[in-house]
DNA sequence: TTGTAGGCGTTATCAA
DNA sequence: TTGATAACGCCTACAA
């Protein structure tokens, strides 16, 4: 058994709500018997229990996080950031790995102070939404009837960005790899992004530039790039929607002998440093991890402690230029 | 606020203890003030907050999962494993992202019922060794000098398995693509398996044929088996120390034009599914995810239920033979 | 078969 | 400046 608030007493010879009281620094306390309680909690490393202090206080200092599908490398990131960013404002976060049903359940049992529901690419269920006493903040669900708060990241503002900045450097003829088929996911944003982009500046909306992908995994980039270089008249800078299927694109380049970006250059969705470090630094648009980060912590913390407050907002998108656009070659 | 056990009770009109009880499916009540109690508990919604019954009755239901390195595939794939299993055996797992120290402080002071701690490519820092009251048992871990319970995998036998099948096959000279340095990261022994396996068949042990990578990432695989490919007398065939290296590996091959298995046959540690589902489904060697999922969440509750039995053995590693090895090419 | 009372480790409010 | 005491929501003897 580990050592209680009781047992500090006892030894200090003191009342145990002294001892509460010390530990807390309170200025009802002589620094005398506090130097005296806090050195013999120190000897005998003392831990408050979490469990009997959020029973009365009815604060835990705990987020919990929702978080069903664990093997995209840009949410994983996007944990690690949240984490930190949390820990900073002396709150800790705490992930259930699995369905939202399950992880709201626990986390209400639990009764932790607020939880923060991700789900990136599954379309969202209503009849999933989970009832919670607790509040949630959802990210990246289509809220559809959802009676969570949300947050979440301009993806549409984020592709157009791309097409233009391509536009803007001569390509006429840009490409868009992600998903363009589930209309209820939030995915499909990035594909209205293209679209709108491409008709707003005039482009040529060729549905050979396009290609479906089914999930953001590399393999599904690299069918999709293949697919475009058969295409007859290809295009010469393509649009991906995550870094998985940059991943894919680039190999497929590499396949087929191109180089990037003198034969083809690439803007990637999702601002994470690993894009920097691939072979070819990729030029990327999106609202930086960090960033992103920040300002779910800072909205998952505003929700539990101004409830009512409405949500700051998310960081705007960026685009970190790097080496992986060019200007198309002459004559394409 | 949500409802409690007396707001319950006083709907009921029975006294609060009566609901525990029912709730709980006592003999002690009758079945018809059960029948009162669980269809109101329904009706409300009611939810047992795990915070009181943890604190008085010391048991949480849950295993704290400690996790430091949120990106490796077949880690990820593990968690996802894990909480299933536990859910089986109704725990439930939380995780914690981060520093071994944060993570085992957080879930001591939260009083959970056992701790597992991850961690896969670091070394291990005896410094960092958390002390804990509650038990722990770690996975991948170097334990010298660690006061922590610990499972693992055969990595040096899973490596002399995916050796000894190739030689099978017909191969002499064999490369190892891995950890060759980090003498205290349990990564190492797969190098071990490599030269013991090797020496054992009198195979040469050419320094030529092995290539150190610092992180397990699919660039790192990808260098390698280029520097592999440059070698005077290159290898017929490859070990790969991860998934990830294996996907960089496969890379390679593509961009050199050279055809796997026909000209260079791969085994590939991990036993996970997505080594199926490459576009050469790899051969692999390991503990199969679910097996290992299923052996570790054993391990946790044996520990935690019956504290000071021993904990049960890893399953075995498996080679799973799939269409990315074949026999060298005559006249090599 | 049901209710009462004490306690789990803390915090917070009063009284001393 | 300190110490009792009541709560938080639940469980478990034990008493009725």
């Amino acid at each position: 058994m580990s050592v209680t608030i009781k047992d500090i007493a006892r030894m200090a010879g003191v009342s145990y709500s002294t001892v509460s009281k010390a530990l807390k620094n309170s200025p009802l306390v002589s620094e005398q018997t506090k130097r005296k309680i806090k050195d013999l909690a120190d000897e005998y490393g003392y831990q408050p229990n979490l469990i009997a202090q959020s029973l009365v206080s009815k604060k835990s200092g705990i987020i919990g996080i929702v978080w069903p599908t664990v093997e995209i490398i840009a949410i994983s990131t996007l944990m690690t950031h949240i984490t930190a960013e949390l820990e900073k404002r002396s709150y800790s976060a705490l992930l259930s790995v699995g369905s939202l049903e399950t992880g709201v359940r626990l986390f209400n049992r639990l009764h932790v102070d607020g939880i923060l529901v991700f789900e990136l690419n599954r379309m969202f269920d209503p009849s999933e939404s989970v009832r919670s006493e607790i509040p949630v903040l959802s990210f990246g669900l289509s809220n559809v009837a959802s009676s969570y708060a949300s947050i979440d990241v301009n993806r549409k503002g984020a592709i157009e960005t791309a097409v233009r900045y391509l536009h803007g450097l001569g390509h006429r003829r840009i490409g868009f790899v992600g998903n363009l088929e589930d209309h209820f996911s939030k995915q499909h944003d990035k594909f209205l992004g293209y679209m709108e982009a491409m008709d707003r500046l005039g482009l040529p909306a060729d549905p050979h530039l396009r290609v479906h992908t089914r999930k953001l995994v590399w393999q599904e980039g690299y069918r999709a790039a293949k697919f475009l270089l058969q295409c007859r008249d290809k295009p010469t800078a393509i649009v991906s929607a995550s870094y998985e299927l940059t991943v894919g694109i680039i190999l497929a380049m590499k396949e087929a002998q191109l180089h990037i970006p003198s034969d083809m250059s690439i803007v990637s969705y999702d601002h994470v440093p690993q894009l920097a470090h691939l072979e070819i630094p990729v030029t990327a648009v999106g609202v930086p991890v960090e960033k992103m980060a920040a300002c779910i912590a800072e909205a998952a913390l505003r929700m539990v402690e101004h409830p009512g407050d409405d949500s700051p907002p998310m960081a705007e998108v960026e685009l970190a230029e790097r080496l992986s656009c060019a200007p198309p070659k002459p004559g394409r």
